[in-house]
DNA sequence: AAACAGTGCGCG
DNA sequence: AAAGCGCGCACTGTTT
């Protein structure tokens, strides 16, 4: 794995010298909240813990285990359920266990699952997060550390702590730790991210021209359009819920390389477990019972599905996800790895040498997470180590997530801060890179003055960031010394000269 | 006591 | 033919 361009190269050092500034900086923690929120948390699991004890499989598992016997042990806990007590064993492990994860667990019709499957989420937000976050925090700032030279895709990492598995998706739980990530103070916390960046950045490869009328027009939806074939719904009756499904229950796993028996299987039991009804009201299920299927077949690999199940729908979904729908990519997914096949190595759009024995779906992935970071990478490099500094704003970046930056930015800075940050983020940064050939676009949440990680709120940037145009350097022909002049006394702006001249032959 | 493998789970 | 990708961290149980 080798950065192989001088660009490449550049990213690589000039990113790590960003990165560094980001670490020193750090995020500011409320301490005091830590320590409360800890506090609460272990009396609430004691508490839990206390009722787990009085039930009957805690009993058996006493009997089998004694003074052996560990409440955190899924390995006992499968033996206990599913050789002791009869429940039917949801699969083994490779190592032959039983198989003990969430959704293995919660398929055990018994009050004592629900409870052990609370205390385990809450142990793990109290070890790794609030406990870990305290250990980790100094003078109530944290600095996580981002390493480039980890990945085999040529994304970042993160460490100590990771910055970049924050509970967020749980609700229960975002709101317990994120708490704890408050803005210096009397300063906003704000997060803008790339919006489908990933999706974007696999289109700059493939360039399928279905994909690239999604991307390019707004009115379009994919994720809408696939949970209305997955679930046989009219457009007005897919939900923001259905539609989250269908993106990222099928759009996304198929994008990575995932089958329709995983993806069936997955939205099957999201109609039961988020209880999905149409937007006129009627249970999903119904819904699809009128429509003819009831069950959701065998999902056996090898085996054909059956007509008028779920899977055979499903099944039928995907080829017309990528042979109707999308067969440029398709196609493109083929040759890609053809070609990889053939020599035993690629190179990403950024300039990056990727090797060595990849299966298909690695190597069709890794140059699109690789190239979608570096478009992160490049914009928060350009302005922690340019345009904050020479605007001497006081406005930091504390942080980032793949395709997101965290910045700690004071209230009078903030509307610069937004432009500035979107010009960097989509306009600069598409026009140094010609391969990116769709829109990029971006979104803010920004947190009240003294707020933390959980109060952001979305944030209209429509307003804001028109980026200044200057017609200065318009006025000059390119090759001229006045020309010449102008872009050596602003080294910023040859980035747009060269665009422009691009756009202009 | 330290190291290692296996499992599970948090994020994009 | 093969069927999601990438990470870091904590815990259990075993080996060194």
């Amino acid at each position: 794995m080798l950065p192989y361009t001088e660009q490449s190269v550049q990213l690589m050092h000039e990113g790590s010298l960003a990165l560094a500034q980001v670490e020193h900086d750090g995020i500011r923690m409320d301490v005091g909240y830590l320590k409360g929120a800890i506090k609460k948390t272990e009396r609430r699991i004691a508490r839990l813990e206390r009722r787990l004890e009085k039930s009957e499989v805690c009993v058996e598992w006493k009997k089998a285990y004694g003074s052996k016997m560990k409440l955190g042990s899924d390995e006992q806990l499968g033996k206990v359920l599913f050789d002791r007590m009869g429940f039917k064993s949801p699969g083994k492990t490779e190592s032959g266990q039983h198989k003990a994860d969430e959704s293995s667990l919660a398929k055990v019709d018994h009050p004592f699952i629900q409870d052990y499957l609370k205390v385990k989420k809450l142990k793990k937000a109290l070890s790794t997060n609030l406990n870990g976050l305290l250990a980790l925090t100094v003078d109530e700032y944290l600095h996580p550390t981002f390493s480039l030279h980890v990945t085999k895709t040529y994304r970042s990492s993160s460490e100590a702590p990771n910055f970049q598995n924050q509970p967020v998706r749980n609700e229960m739980l975002a709101e317990l730790i994120r708490r704890a990530f408050v803005a210096r103070p009397g300063n906003h916390l704000v997060e803008l991210d790339y919006s489908g960046l990933e999706v974007n950045i696999a289109a700059c490869y493939h360039k399928d021209p279905t994909m690239l009328e999604y991307l390019g027009d707004e009115t379009k939806d994919m994720h809408r359009d696939c949970a209305m074939d997955l679930y046989m719904l009219e457009q007005e009756e897919v939900t923001k819920q259905i539609r989250y499904y269908g993106k990222n229950g099928f759009v996304f796993p198929e994008f990575y390389g995932d089958w329709y028996i995983d993806c069936a299987r997955a939205l099957w039991e999201a109609i039961d477990k988020s209880h999905l009804v149409t937007a006129s009201g009627t249970p999903l299920r119904e819904h699809l019972a009128s429509k003819g299927i009831r069950r959701l077949g065998a999902l056996v690999p090898g085996e054909k599905p059956v007509k008028g199940t779920f899977e055979y729908h499903v099944c039928k979904v995907e080829r017309h996800f990528w042979e109707d729908r999308f067969p440029v990519y398709a196609q493109w997914r083929k040759d890609w790895f053809t070609q990889y096949q053939k020599k035993g190595w690629f190179l990403t759009k950024t300039g990056f040498i990727c090797q060595g024995y990849m299966k298909k779906n690695e190597a069709i992935n890794y140059p699109v997470q690789g190239s979608a970071f570096h478009c992160l990478l490049w914009s928060l490099t350009r302005l922690v180590l340019q345009e904050l500094p020479k605007k001497k704003m006081k406005a930091l970046i504390v942080g980032q997530i793949h395709d997101s930056i965290v910045a700690d930015v004071p209230p009078e800075e903030l509307d610069d801060f937004l432009a500035l940050a979107q010009h960097v983020m989509t306009t600069l940064l598409m026009s140094i890179w010609d391969w990116i050939i769709v829109p990029l676009k971006i979104e803010a949440d920004v947190s009240p003055i003294g707020g933390s990680w959980v109060d952001k709120k979305p944030y209209d940037l429509s307003g804001i960031a028109k980026p200044r145009v200057r017609k200065k350097w318009k006025r000059y022909e390119p090759g001229t010394p006045e020309w010449m002049s102008y872009w050596k006394a602003h080294p910023e702006d040859q980035e747009e000269m060269v665009n422009y001249t691009r756009r202009i032959k």
